[in-house]
DNA sequence: CGCGAGCTTGACGTTGTTCAACTAGAGTGG
DNA sequence: CCACTCTAGTTGAACAACGTCAAGCTCGCG
């Protein structure tokens, strides 16, 4: 199998270490809601979003979810639990129909140990990772709801959608566990943002009006 | 100047690769308390902890601190401004007296892109790092005081005292930081553990006593 | 038409922060 | 040697923030 759609996020590859990645690799299509990885099975794969969006989440124990991020079409996962773990630390949901391509975990550490510009692919896709987690664990540790909620709408326009006007793909309840909190809660900041007109929310789909406020919002708490 | 007190934390270099590191290594003391970096500062080194403990904390904003790690000997900080990142995204200082290698970037990082070992060894070290702030930010996420606390307890004493018996280094508003809540909030919790007799607790000498205990609280929140 | 899922709002109780007062110990200067 | 002061730690009370519970609402679907 070729894996052409991967494009360049596999660069330092020469075309042998290529081949032999692809050759481990499986496509997979999957519908919206459906798990991908599952927090606590045998971390065997990489895996790499070819099409569609997921959202990355921790299973916490008491019932609940918490998304860390939502993946995009050519992001990985998995490469958190390439070393020592050997059960994933997380879960992955698709969010419309998506499609990812998985590598075998021990081809991809191989090519890792043995090709030094792949290694620091890596690396630096750690370093982004790890600023993304730190940056997001300040906001937890710091804001109330209303910071927590300004910076998962930013998250979402900055990061993600790359628009100020996007389809949030989430539902309230997932909306929630991006911003740490309960259902209800998210959906009265929501609502105090439309009325104070910071926001337009029409069911899903969301634009964001007044930035500014809204980036005074996540500063402030 | 030679490094070897920084003994196997950088292996993978050959004698050539360690003399370049060396010759741009200076060793530096710090009083307790010191600042060793500072958040916002142009990120010109990486450190390395010879001796002694330190804090490494983001500064939130609002004249509040986070401490996401306490780094011990033979440990690393700025590894993780190698990319990217022109400034420190955060702060590092000592607790106690401490003794630090910094290592300019540019020589870090050079070796890191042509020493495949110790390119794999950083990516560990990331991999690590990683999992460590994921779970810190799962339990500011989903947990109440209690288990903020006693995963901060339990975090002292099993990856950075390695002993159910320890002397807290930290102040009650630096622990407090930690574990992401006001000094008077955690000493309220910190009382009522003593008063169950879950741990001993003299100024900063603490002990547990119930460690089951500890641990379901830290489970259940 | 009835049913269920997702969304929304109000009421209420819990949790945690803030403010203020008090204590103990350490350092200072008369 | 004793006020005085400063800091760290502790406790109580008032208040704000947030989660939970319950009810109602809309919409799509059988």
């Amino acid at each position: 199998m070729d894996c052409d759609l991967c494009g360049g996020c596999l660069k330092g590859l020469n075309k042998e270490q290529m081949g032999r990645l692809s050759k481990s690799a499986v496509r997979v299509s999957f519908k919206p809601g459906e798990i991908i990885l599952k927090q606590g099975a045998l971390a065997s794969h990489i895996i790499h979003l070819v099409r569609g969006y997921a959202r990355f989440y921790l299973e916490t124990g008491d019932g609940k979810n918490l998304i860390v991020k939502i993946l995009k079409p050519h992001e990985f996962a998995g490469i958190t639990s390439l070393y020592a773990n050997k059960q994933y630390s997380f879960s992955l949901a698709s969010l419309g129909e998506t499609q990812v391509c998985l590598f075998e975990k021990s081809v991809f550490l191989s090519l890792i140990q043995e090709n030094n510009v792949f290694s620091n692919v890596i690396n630096q896709w750690y370093c982004e990772s790890h600023q993304q987690v730190l940056g997001k664990l300040k906001i937890f540790g710091s804001r109330q709801l209303h910071g927590r909620v300004a910076d998962s709408l930013l998250y979402l326009a900055d990061e993600v959608f790359h628009s100020d006007r996007f389809n949030l793909m989430l539902s309230r309840k997932e909306f929630a566990e991006l911003a740490g909190t309960s259902k209800e809660g998210l959906i009265r900041i929501l609502s105090e943002m439309r009325n104070d007109k910071i926001i337009n929310l029409n069911d899903r789909e969301v634009e964001i009006i007044k930035r500014d406020l809204l980036e005074r919002i996540r500063q402030i708490g």
